[in-house]
DNA sequence: CTTATATTTAGTTGTTTGGCTAAATATAGA
DNA sequence: TCTATATTTAGCCAAACAACTAAATATAAG
């Protein structure tokens, strides 16, 4: 029961939903872009990502000073595969995830890296 | 998103999970026998279905004294029963639902008013 | 009508959780 | 090496939450 648990709590925050949607959507994002999207401290943000890490929804990749995370391979399998596909069908219209989207293709246009240093991409 | 966040929030509790698979398995209980089963005050239990119907995940019937649940119709239909099938499919075999059921044999033996009445089913 | 039982609501208490800032860690680049 | 940037960890605070008891509500039965 742990196991459940863990997953329905790492998915009963509104920032981490909004996290886990962002990330189906990008494939792949890095800290500060999440912080971006949220609005909240940087060290919010890596709480939030690693209770989903703890809770087998999403994985990291580092590249230099960068983690980027994208869902799991373990998310897009059985058993946990239907709890997303339940998200996505409940999500995909929702107006606090449609506008993150918008959002989320203002950072797309640059890569993360430049994005996140930079400034020079509409970031703040 | 608040759909869908009561609805993981509802699921994000032990006590919650236990008795919605006792639900699944039962078709029916009144809150006493959830109290029994549980092992808590009869007021938390109380609270803790509320917040499942209120998510929509279990409806209710009044009978005299009693007041019997049941998984609602809507957590039986799209989309929310995705997530249902994936409680059965992570919960089935673990030991505290296992448990779960097991003390449930015992109290479906007598109806439910007998046995949260007369304590004459093994109650206790 | 009175008592007993089932459930819910109200109010209290200790724990968990989400947010913050500050400090620690890791890496890139001057 | 020294500085700047990205991320994580630690520590703090306020809000949310799960548990309890006591009281309120509803119904059945004597």
């Amino acid at each position: 029961m742990k196991d459940v648990l863990s997953v329905t709590k790492a998915l009963s925050d509104g920032n981490r939903l909004r996290t886990v949607m962002a990330l189906r959507e990008m494939v792949e994002l890095c800290v500060c872009q999440v912080t971006e999207m949220l609005g909240v401290a940087p060290a919010t943000v890596s709480r939030h990502i690693s209770i989903l890490q703890n809770a087998g929804l999403v994985e990291s990749r580092k590249d230099g000073r960068w983690v980027y995370y994208r869902i799991s391979e373990t998310a897009k399998a059985e058993p946990v595969a239907t709890v997303m596909e339940w998200l996505g069908e409940s999500l995909d219209r929702s107006a606090e995830i449609r506008a993150d989207r918008k959002y989320l293709r203002k950072i797309a246009r640059c890569g993360a890296a430049e994005y996140c240093s930079t400034g020079t991409c509409g970031k703040g």
